[in-house]
DNA sequence: GGAATGACAGATATTGAAATCTGTCAGCTG
DNA sequence: CAGCTGACAGATTTCAATATCTGTCATTCC
């Protein structure tokens, strides 16, 4: 479509996939057509990804690492722990709302790369579930939180807060109770957390 | 495949679908292998279901009433209010679990029913909800539990626990560390809806 | 000579014609 | 006459042929 001069490279073939994804949905995307995009043969698309599971997964575990990286600046942030947890929870409910609500199509074609590829997910979220044991053991460490085991409870508050955060959740997103639903597991939760003086 | 002289009725129209839903599963079951089955005709069924929508819907219900007249059971049982909630939480996941695990085809099955049939599943889950709510009430009128709204303390507690009931999850409920994930959920959240004295 | 191409074999997806199903209803049956 | 039947129209699904795609590699191009 766009033949340039400029050198093939694996972030360019990343980004022509991901519009090639959001056009015709994971199904019907092909290597094919992510070569037409870019003007080259399919061929040379083979040379910088070994098959097309790997690329979408490539493409897949670039999209995740965009919301994960938000996230890393809440964690090292300013403010309490309890502070920066609420914070971290919310902004990482307000990203996968706002993916979900700003480009449907995009959303629903990663979740279901999300599926497919079970090794990039579980990658994502031990990530994730890294930077909220950080903020807990901090919060541990002050006496503002009472956890023994600081990863564990990383993994509960995750897992306790799912609907907020899980793609196949995305359906409830839209609803207006949402908002008060959030508050109340959040509440529930940072009560459980916190020690009582 | 068995006329009988007895009468046709709902239930007996109910018992086929269901074997042949567990033989055939959800796309391949249709109202002509119901009805012979049943040694009918099709327009039989159509008699006392005016709709094969209408025939899912009624055998879904009755599989999801199955478990919920089993909690009942615990909310009007004995125990201080946290053993209760304890109780009916742990059996909650272990219905579903067992569900899932003793016959993955049925399961299967019905959590393709349950994902068409959103008034059905909506009910189920204001029924447990309500369950949930007695139970918690119970607690805040005696000051165990911190809870100004029970009704929406069970709602959170509810969602919290998604990840060890809602069947999207159902494939992590084979996992080892399912256990331990359920426990540390459980008392974070007991942790958080009780009193400190 | 390192990168890109395009023809190719086997695997996968699309398509449209044929078969089956859903839902109705006039008539049969006990 | 209350309940059941089975033929029927329109909608949906199946199946097999046809077309497209994936992944490889000998060859071409700069």
């Amino acid at each position: 479509m766009a033949p340039t001069t400029e050198t093939l490279t694996a972030e360019r073939i990343l980004e022509a996939t991901e519009e090639v994804l959001r056009r015709h949905g994971p199904a019907k995307a092909t290597v094919v057509d992510v070569a037409r995009a870019l003007g080259v043969s399919h061929g040379s698309v083979y040379r910088h990804f070994r098959t097309k599971a790997a690329l979408r997964e490539a493409v897949t575990k670039r999209w995740l690492d965009r919301t994960a990286e938000k996230l890393a600046g809440i964690v090292t942030g300013e403010g309490d722990p309890e502070t920066r947890l609420r914070a971290w929870l919310t902004a990482l409910f307000e990203a996968k709302r706002h993916k979900a609500g700003d480009d449907p199509e995009l959303f629903a074609t990663y979740t279901v790369l999300t599926d497919e590829l079970g090794g990039v997910v579980h990658e994502h979220v031990a990530d994730l579930t890294g930077q909220l044991t950080e903020i807990i053991a901090a919060g541990a460490g002050s006496g503002a939180f009472s956890a023994p085991d600081p990863a564990a409870a990383a993994r509960a508050v995750f897992q306790a807060t799912g609907r907020f955060h899980d793609p196949g959740y995305a359906r409830e997103w839209t609803t207006s109770a949402i908002e008060d639903d959030f508050a109340a597991v959040l509440n529930l939760l940072l009560h459980g957390l916190t020690t009582t003086p």
